[in-house]
This record gives structure tokens, sequence and C-alpha cells, in this order.
DNA sequence: ACCTGAACACCGTTCAAGT
DNA sequence: ACCTGAACACCGTTCAAGT
């Protein structure tokens, strides 16, 4: 490895980190610092490090700079983070970014939440590491529910669903419903990518020995091993998505056939 | 405040923390230093300071204890999380703890869900602080899914489905779905509570002008304001819980009728 | 046997000083 | 205008030393 400081029974992070920083920090070296450029930084860094990793100081020598010479263009770490989590987020509406998941243009409402919905669980699996964030930092406002966390996204989900025909209220709760579901799934599909890699860094000793410790006191886990293991998040994130639109459905269909304000959901 | 160290720009949990803490030392004196009685102090600190106050030296204070004396008991920060959350969900076995929500025994898959369910949001409403950590520690084994932690949660989840008829393959599937809905939504209730504390903590400029920004270029947003500030989350829990279940029967009458391997769910 | 003091390598953050 | 050095108050953690 390269210079490491003497004594070393140090955060194993810190390891992967110093390696790596040596050889970035002599690309990123054109200056002219910026939030952005911090930003972009900032999410690379988590996404490779992973987020314990991301000091201030370690950021800063990603960029070539002293920690100190970003306080000039962010207030401090938490701030930070919430940037981070903002750019994540918003790149659902980049133009360009995706194999047409606009959000913004879109066949019905149906359509709209099932782009949404992909489009999210993009960003997810695209920054595991992420996304916890995403799902944690206290929203801008109490109404604001991970992971739909701007305004806009809100805005723009009422809109569609009331545009369509959903009453106030069933919209509201259709949001509600929607959003505990995409959090539920997506935060354990990448907390399950995050074991895997946690279970290929630290082998100690034979990595097959090490997972069946004992499981003979439980039967039914026994025998579902192999189930259990196999990975179908995908197929299961579509499935309840699928079941989430027809619960909906019946909410509208229910809504106009007694055109009063039943639609209550909750 | 009492004694603060001079300069004052410091971390504002640090001002709740240090005048609670010298009342705190002074009970707990009894010495018998304990890895239990350091779960019990950790957990109690958590809830009362939240996360991010608690560090060693800090909960090393409160048991009138320098930081040091921890590492006999436990062997390091990130193994008394993992601690924490351990005894924190085990609290669902505990006998005498609460009104009748044992899952041990049970009438029926459906009311075992229902009690399972319940208790662990009883949890996560009792310690709104720890639940998040509860939600996103790296699992022991990686099919382990939050807020399900334990392998005996696993075991007693599958066992009690597969005895009442469900073929392996869709307890594993109603093991997924389930695990999803209790994270999302138990997840998003915790951050909401959290979120209610936070905007009374740090009230900057009048409370009310602060929440009211400019939502004029928002017009469903401001449209259902008031519906999305009305907190449903019992009820929207249970009529979650209630869909999912709804679901599950469906799949178990569906595998009895055609009594091969059908039940797949996902 | 159990706790502490002192030390080490790190943090976030401020601010006067350099260019 | 933009960055740095030095400093401050804090971390987690180790280990020899105290009782």
């Amino acid at each position: 490895m390269a210079k490491t400081t003497s004594d070393d029974h140090r955060d194993p992070d810190l390891i992967a980190v110093q390696a790596g920083s040596a050889a970035a920090s002599e690309m990123t070296r054109p200056a002219g610092l910026d939030r952005d450029r911090i930003l972009t930084a900032a999410i690379a860094f988590i996404d490779e490090n992973g987020l314990s990793a991301l000091t201030m100081r370690r950021l800063g020598a990603t960029l070539g700079v002293e920690a100190m010479a970003l306080y000039r263009y962010v207030p401090g770490r938490e701030d930070l983070l919430d940037g981070v989590v903002d750019r994540v987020v918003e790149t659902l509406f980049d133009k360009d970014d995706g194999d047409d998941i606009y959000v913004e243009d879109h066949n019905g409402w149906q359509d709209y939440l099932m782009r949404l919905a992909h489009g999210v669980r993009r960003i997810a699996l695209a920054h595991p590491s992420v996304f916890p964030l995403v799902a944690s930092r206290p929203p801008a406002a109490p109404w604001v529910r991970p992971p739909l966390r701007s305004l806009r996204m809100v805005e723009s989900f009422l809109g569609t669903l009331t545009d369509a025909g959903f009453p106030d209220q069933a919209a509201v709760a259709a949001y509600r419903a929607y959003s505990s579901f995409l959090l539920g799934h997506l935060l354990l599909e990448v907390t399950q990518l995050g074991a895997q890699v946690s279970l290929l860094d630290q082998p100690e000793g034979d990595p097959e020995a090490q997972a069946n410790t004992d499981l003979t006191q439980f039967p039914a886990l026994l025998r579902t091993e192999k189930l259990l293991s196999r990975d179908k998040s995908a197929a299961e994130f579509e499935e309840a998505l699928e079941n989430l639109l027809d619960r909906l459905e019946r909410v509208l269909r229910e809504t106009r056939a007694s055109d009063g304000d039943a639609g209550d959901l909750a």
C-alpha cells in the first residue's frame, strides 16, 4: 500500500480512501472550486467509499484542496449532505439522463406513477450508499415524505392524480401509500446490496462456514434458505407496484360511481 | 445555562446533554458497570438526546464513569449500536411488557401477523430515535430484512405461515412483502415524529411565516395543505396491513384450490 | 478486577493570515 | 478573491498505570 501513518489499527475505510485519493487529486486540480463541483465530488465519494468515510478533510483532498476551502461554498457538513440528497433526487428531472423516464409528460396517472416509481428505483440502485440518506434526512416540510423529497415532486404527484379525477383526499391518501411503498421497497433493496459487498469485504474464517451458524434450531429457516437467498427484488417491486395501482384504480372508480366525497382510502 | 466552556458556537445537541448529564450521573453511581446497564443507558440517552448526540464519552458520563471504562464491556461504538438495536427489537418477546402482544401464541396466521405488526409499531413509537437504526444497521444475514431483525423472528414468521398451509415459496414472498410494508410505514411515521420536534426546537423567525414559503407556485399543494398536515398514520397503518392480509389470504386460497406449487406471489 | 490519565490519530469549524 | 495554517473543542480507541 502507499504512505500510511505507522500504527495500523484504523478504520478499514481509510485504507481504501487514501489509496484512491492520491490518484484522484491529480486529475481534479483544474481549480475553480464551486458548490456544484463539491456536490458532484461528494456523491462520487460516497458511491465509492461509503457514507461513513465522507469527511470534510477527505472530500477536500479529493478536490485537491484543504478542507477549510470547502466552507466558502458550503455552510457545513450537514448542509453538504442535504445538498447531496437534493442533487441525487433531482436527477429524476434531468432530460437526457434516462431511458424515457420523464415524469412530466405521461399517458394517464397509472403511467405517471409507474415512471416515477421506476425513476426513483433507478436512482436508488445507481447510488445505493446515498439512498439511506435520501430516506432519513429530515424533510423540508413535515408532510414531505421520503423518497419523494421535493415540493416539486409532491406537487406533480398530487396535481397528476387530482387532474385525473381523484378527489383531494384520495390523492393525499394515495401519496402516502405510494411513498411508504417506495421507501420500504427501495431501502430494503439497497440495504441488501450493501450487505452483499460487506460480506465480500470481510471474509473472516472461510466465507461458507460463517453463514451456516447452527440453523438447526430454525427448521423453517433451514428449509427455505435457498428461497430466501434468491433475489427477486425487481419482480417483487413490479408486483407490489401493480397491486398498489389496482387498489388506487378501485378507489377512483368507486369515487366516480357515487360522485360524492367518498374517496377516503384511509 | 450551567458551566459551558467559554466559546459558544457548538453543536446544539451539547447544550441539552450537558445540562441533563450532571443530574443523571448523581443517581446512577451505584457502580457495577455491566453490558446490560450500558445498553439500557444508551437507549435512554438516544431517546432523550437523539442518536447524533450519543458519544462514548457522553454515555460514560451518564453512568458516572469515564468513556474508557465502557470498553471493558463493549468492543466499540459500532457494536454498542448493534446491541441497542438487538435489545430494542427483542423487547417484542418480553412477556409482561405489553397489552397482549405475544407473537408466540396466536389464533391463526392473520392474528399473528397483526400482533407482530402492532408490536413492532409499538417499539418504533416508543423509541422513535432508535428506529432508524433498526431500519438501517446492516443485517446479520443477507436475507434478514429490517425491521424483522433476528433469526428468531424470521423463523417464527415463516414457521407460522407454512404451518398455516402456505407453501414455502409463498411464505417467503409474504415475508418480503410484509417487511417492506412495515419498514416503509414505520420509518415514515417516526421520521414525521422527528420532524415535529425539530420544528419546535429551532423556531427561526416566526414559526408561521417559515412554513408558508411561497406555495403559490404549487397549486395542488396549496389546495391540499390542510389534508396533508392531518396525521392519519394509525388508520393508514391499519388499512395497509389489512390490505396486505387480504392479498395473502387470496394467495393461500388459490394455493389450496389448485393444490400444486402455484403460490408464487412474486 | 476494574477504572483512569495520558496519548494518538482523527473530526468539524473558525479565523487571522497569506497570495 | 480564494485558499491555507494554526488553533479549538471535540471524537473513538489503546494502553500503561493506578486502586
